[in-house]
DNA sequence: GTACTGACTAAGCGCTTGCTCAGCATGCTG
DNA sequence: CAGCATGCTGAGCAAGCGCTTAGTCAGTAC
């Protein structure tokens, strides 16, 4: 439907070099969103072509397989998520700014680009074993960046928490999910859900006001 | 897998009366596993047969169609969900020790029961549209119990949040993620991770202790 | 002009899918 | 014993799948 983040998402991402044909972009679009309402599995490659106004066998031209579509959204995505989470840690300020601009923009990410969400955390399972073995390390990734800034704040005494690896299962987890309820007709702006999950995973830390 | 929860699960469930042939119960469990590991359309009803140890036309003497099996595995599970968050908001103690076994207990039931969960919360979009209503309306229910045992708790002074629904949203997508990265290797149980669990929420709602 | 390229389509191949159907063994009932 | 219901199988059908093939056509190079 809304395919705005899926656009500002792409053009700058797949690695610099915007040398590919525009149809190639189209195509993506077009299988993120089958991807993110049907499920990669229950959508076809002629749905894809379709959506992309081209017929099926244009597809192939740009990409050797479906999986492959999946493998480049999935790698994207998460380089993205990583990128931002990467960004919020290595940030200014203490460990508590830091983890609160981290889970604002993680989960604004997730509430804005839902459709890519969905396809970045619910679809691992169809990936190609490289890609999804290229996919598991940077989730892997997102999960020591969280562990490192909870120890971090644990060490200045700004966190107390009873289990660091569940603390950080639970912020990154919380963000995650975003992607699966939010909605357009959701009641809050992604920003706002930011800030509220923002204050509730401080909460969460030992780090209330 | 283990289909061990899956086999406490179910002769319990689908309605008193249990004169269902033990064949239709094969059935159930194997196509629980393998819509939780392949998902839906990935999955064959030559899959579901041969899980069950049959043929595949035999799969059509017990249910109508592969939805149908999907779509009781879906109630059946909802319901399961349902009945401990009813018991939990309506037990005994302070809106503080019944939002603490609330969380506790949808937690392990979400590491317990991780296929069924998987196949509850990540495979909706397959259910037939009837079989969606139904199962969206005990959704609701659950969200709506977790709405009002926070209000009640803020009636009390013993919780303090800046959104009731954002906060209630917050607690079930806890719980409900719990499905997707919970595994047999993962470090804690399911009774201590909804310990954990328990501790966090009660933090992230303004009532540490 | 000729030669070549990249983006594309119409047609369709080989295979798998959900599901059906005729038939068979077993056990219960009169 | 016959009569019939139940639970099941082997074979297979129609539809739809991912992907391939042969060929079209506009654009570019010389």
């Amino acid at each position: 439907m809304t395919s705005t983040p899926i656009a500002e998402l792409w053009p700058t991402l797949p690695g610099g070099a915007d040398t590919r044909p525009e149809a190639a972009y189209r195509l993506l679009r077009a299988a993120v969103e089958s991807f993110a309402e049907r499920g990669f599995h229950a959508t076809t490659t002629r749905d894809i072509a379709t959506g992309a106004g081209m017929s099926p066998a244009a597809l192939y031209i740009h990409y050797p397989s479906k999986a492959a579509l999946l493998a480049e959204i999935s790698r994207a995505g998460h380089a993205a998520a990583l990128a931002l989470v990467r960004a919020a840690a290595a940030g200014e300020g203490d460990p508590v700014a830091r983890m609160r601009r981290l889970v604002e923009d993680f989960t604004a990410w997730h509430a804005r680009a839902r459709t890519v969400g969905r396809v970045v955390n619910y679809e691992l399972h169809a990936l190609p074993e490289d890609d999804y073995a290229a996919v598991a390390a940077l989730r892997l990734d997102i999960e020591r960046e969280v562990t490192a800034l909870i120890e971090a704040g644990c060490a200045d005494g700004l966190f107390e928490v009873a289990e660091v690896r569940t603390a950080a299962r639970a912020v990154t987890s919380l963000g995650i999910d975003v992607s699966r309820w939010y909605t357009e007709r959701s009641s809050e702006t992604p920003e706002e859900l930011g800030r509220h999950y923002g204050e509730l995973v401080l909460l969460m830390l030992g780090a209330g006001r």
